[in-house]
DNA sequence: CACATTTGACCCCA
DNA sequence: TGGGGTCAAATGTG
């Protein structure tokens, strides 16, 4: 199949508008990012050049799309080429034209892609700002421990495609992988960031501060997730760190995990993780043994913002009512 | 009663 | 071909 007027393949046409797109969202980022630095009107001319940019490239989209004739349509919604412009999004089980009973239907799914992944260990199972529900439970070859599977609790209401893996994969000490699949959809998220003083503590030299990850701003939760950080009193050795790491993934704009050096004392980071994407580190940091350690659940935004440690963070926080970071 | 969890069944796909 | 991801009936919980 091939265009009469274009002269190119349904598959070249779906590179171009791909390509197009993924312009114009770098450009998008870019102006975000130009934005965020504050720089004076004396740059007008650079805002005005991106703008343009971004522009440009939707309009170079939109004019493709307008070519195409109902068979290359129909090509490009394929299932399988529509992936590559959708990730994880409205996946067709396969079954629902088929004629069989839900009882048939039992087992018989499209495996999920994952192309949208990515994995977090922590010490303890993790708790994060979303409503999931267990649907599954599978012991794993040369896995000790079984693996949990969770869903979305809004995948049917709101159609949120987000799920989530959680599985033990140390005993001594403890460390449960958690493998997310998807970002949320559903902004079913609390309205505000907000600091929880962990009352069970009545010591008087431990805190466990929580910040709902959630930005008032920019509803940056769906895709946030929280990391460990852990601070003993002579600190922890390298081997001690409970490891976050994150997977791959299509996106070029994946951070590396943050060099835990930029953090400073009185905690060392963990490990950190980014959304595929964006410029957002965020992590939360959990309990310790230890009576002087500082736990902080929630978002730390590393930035543009340059916040070289904890005390300025919260400091932001309580001087604005929301934690320093952003999609 | 509504919603969550458990668990055996089912079958995709590496 | 079988490991692993998902479904859905049965069961639990508040």
């Amino acid at each position: 199949m091939e265009s009469p007027t274009r002269g190119i393949t349904p598959g070249i046409l779906l590179e171009k508008i791909v390509a197009e797109l993924m312009k114009g969202r770098d450009s998008a980022s870019e102006l975000r990012r130009f934005l965020n630095s504050g720089k004076s009107l004396t740059d007008e001319v650079e805002l005005h050049d991106l703008a343009k940019k971004t522009e440009a490239s939707f309009s170079d989209c939109l004019s493709l799309l307008s070519t195409i004739t109902a068979a290359e349509a129909e090509y490009l919604l394929s299932s399988e080429n529509s992936a590559a412009l959708t990730n994880c999004k409205s996946e067709d089980p396969g079954w629902i034209s088929k004629d069989r009973t839900a009882k048939e239907r039992r087992g018989c799914y499209k495996r999920r892609k994952t192309s949208q992944s990515w994995w977090v260990d922590s010490p303890n199972q993790m708790a994060d700002p979303h409503a999931w529900r267990k649907y599954g439970q599978k012991s794993i070859q040369n896995a000790k421990h079984p693996r949990n599977y969770y869903r979305c609790t809004h995948k049917f209401d709101k159609g949120c495609q987000a799920s989530k893996q959680v599985q033990q994969i140390g005993d001594d000490p403890p460390i449960f992988r958690t493998t997310y699949n998807c970002h949320h959809t559903c902004k079913a998220l609390l309205k505000h960031p907000q600091i929880i003083v962990d009352s069970d503590d009545r010591s008087g030299s431990s805190v466990f501060l929580s910040f709902e990850p959630c930005s008032p701003m920019k509803q940056a939760l769906d895709d946030s997730f929280f990391f460990s950080m852990i601070k003993q009193e002579d600190g922890f050795t390298k081997e001690e760190l409970p490891i976050m790491t994150q997977n791959q993934s299509a996106s070029s704009d994946y951070l590396s995990p943050l060099d835990p050096t930029v953090m400073d004392s009185p905690a060392q980071v963990a490990g950190l993780s980014s959304t595929p994407g964006s410029d957002v580190i965020s992590g939360a940091f959990s309990s310790t043994a230890s009576p002087h350690s500082l736990n902080i659940g929630g978002h730390l935004m590393v930035d543009s913002h340059g916040f070289d440690n904890i005390e300025e963070m919260l400091q932001f926080e309580s001087q604005w009512g929301f934690p320093p970071f952003e999609m």
